[in-house]
This record gives structure tokens, C-alpha cells and sequence, in this order.
DNA sequence: CTAATTTTGGTGTTATAACACGGTAATAAT
DNA sequence: ATTATTACCGTGTTATAACACCAAAATTAG
């Protein structure tokens, strides 16, 4: 029992369950943001940018302001201004101002920043297919229940 | 399901089970990866340095080398030596050089970094203790068993 | 209606991370 | 033995993240 962990950590034994659980956790969060970055590297983007990017296509072709972005994102940056400045820089998103509210500045994607997140998508596609791969339908849903408990108490509404 | 993930991530739906499995282990890290900063920075330290102290004690009084930190690491980091740098500035680890192998830099924890990892512990033991407080000993033992199925072929002997 | 408070973005600074390179020692090949 | 290759560590540079602060606009209170 957990022998794959203790091989990858090069560790003899862990403190208690618990302990080997959140080790898990960040092993296999580590393990796929790494492939993630692989994939976005070779499109040019970091990882909180592709986030950005998908978030602001949720809304297209709508914006969204810059709380709003920090509020959906997985890793919530407050860097979100200079995340922006890179992708308007690049052209993959644009800046508009709010009418009714003049503290707002909002962004919006661009085509060419569609464009592109529909060229990796392939690619992430199949990454994301090594959960299949992995485990079952049901294994899937158990799997994401048990994490959603760990966090769910501490989510705002 | 997976309501919880959609009040998080302010999201209607998600393309596929698989990213919703990825994205609530990416939420549940970040959750946990937050939460053990907090205790962290309270102590004058940083994630990659106490991970460091941590494996550095797993080997006291002896140490490791650069590379051997690396490998033991949960998130490995190229930039060891300047980690190293700042423990052994803040006298929590010193150098030594090895005999055998002159190329060999090797660190180990000093009596202020064991302290120091003794005083910190009962903080992370609380925080730890939270997945017990979530889930039963059978699924902490399904949960680890389902992430090291996710991650297990890349572990390398 | 005015003043105080809150919310929102942006910016300056410092610290850290990522990447690539270089020097030295060990190992392997000739 | 000599050379070539590999492994290891440190450093310089650039890019990004974290933190605290500031200005402007909206909201609330009196």
C-alpha cells in the first residue's frame, strides 16, 4: 500500500494516512500540471494564461472583468492585470471599459485567441484521456466526490 | 454532481468527466497547497523550503546532495542550490563536501532546522488531520490508490 | 448632499522561478 | 594514458509571482 508514492518521493514510510493522501494529491496535481505545460509551451502560453483564456471564452463574446476572471480561475492570481497585458500584447484578448461602472476594465478573447485554444484542444484533449485510461466511470465520479469534500466546506456562494 | 466544482470555478458544465476529474485535483491541491502556506509563512518559511527541510531531515544527521533533494522532492525544483542557499543562510541547513566524489555538494538539516520542523509540526498535524475529518479510513485508502493509478507509470525505479 | 467606506484596477518593488550556460570532476572509450 | 562523454553544481539573465500601496469610482451612512 502506497508503494507507488513512497517510490516516487524516494520515502521509507509516511506520518499517517492523511499525510499520504495530500502527498497524493500534490504528486498527481504536480504530475499533470506538468503535462499540461508541456502542451501549452510548445502554443506559446503559460499555464494561468491558457487559464484566462478558456475563462474569457466562457463568456465570448462578452468579457469579463478582472475580479470575475480571479474569482473562476483554478489558481487564482492577483497578478491578473499583467496576465492580461501579456495576452492583449500578443493579440489573444482585448480591453474594453464598462459604461455603467468606470472602475471596471473588462476583457474579452479574441478570434485569434479562439482560434488558438482550438488548436490545442486536441492536444489536451488526449492528455485529459489518461483519466479514462486510468479509471472507471465510476471510479471517475467516487474520485471527484471525495475531493470535492476535502474543499466543498470552504467554497463561498 | 460535481456541483461543488461548478460554485468554485463559477462554471455551468465541464466538456468531459475526465476534466472534471483533473480540475478537482488541480482545485483540491491549490486548496491544501494555500492552506499549508499560511502555516508556513507564519515560520519565515516557503513550501519549497520546508519541503526541503523535511526530506533533509529524513536523512539526518546526515544530508543529500543536490540531485538527491531533487528526486525527493514533491514538486522538484531546478533551482535547489538557491533554495539551499537560503536555509543555510537562515542556518536551518549547512554544506559539506564529500570526500568520494568531489563534484558532490551535499546539505544536511542543522539542530535549528530539526527545531524548527518540530515547532511547525503540530500546525500541519491539525491541518492534516482535516482529511480524516472528511473521509473515512477505506476512502482515504481509495483515494490514494486511484491518484497513484493517475501518475504510477511515470515513476521511474 | 456630503463624507466615509468599499470596491476595483493598476503599478512599483522585491523575491523567486525558469532557462540556459559554463566549469569541474568522474567515468568510459580508445 | 589521453581523450571524449557524462554527471553534477553553481550562476547570470530574464520572466513571472507576491505583496503592499495608490488613485478613481461606486456605495453607504449620516
Amino acid at each position: 500500500m502506497g508503494e507507488i508514492l513512497k517510490k516516487r518521493l524516494k520515502s521509507k514510510r509516511f506520518e499517517s494516512d492523511d499525510l499520504e493522501v495530500i502527498l497524493n494529491i500534490f504528486v498527481t496535481s504536480y504530475f499533470l500540471r506538468s503535462k499540461h505545460d508541456e502542451v501549452f509551451q510548445r502554443y506559446g502560453l503559460t499555464m494561468p494564461q491558457y487559464n484566462v483564456l478558456r475563462i474569457l471564452k466562457g463568456n465570448y463574446p462578452e468579457g469579463y472583468s478582472r475580479c470575475e476572471i480571479i474569482s473562476r480561475m483554478v489558481e487564482p492570481a492577483p497578478d491578473v492585470t499583467r496576465i492580461v497585458d501579456r495576452l492583449v500584447k500578443e493579440k489573444l484578448a482585448e480591453r474594453y471599459y464598462s459604461e455603467k461602472d468606470k472602475r471596471l476594465s473588462l476583457t474579452r478573447i479574441t478570434e485569434k485567441g479562439i482560434e488558438l485554444l482550438n488548436k490545442i484542444k486536441p492536444d489536451i484533449d488526449e492528455l485529459n484521456s489518461l483519466i479514462s485510461s486510468k479509471l472507471t466511470n465510476t471510479e471517475k465520479k467516487k474520485l471527484s466526490d471525495m475531493l470535492e469534500k476535502i474543499y466543498g466546506d470552504y467554497v463561498e456562494e
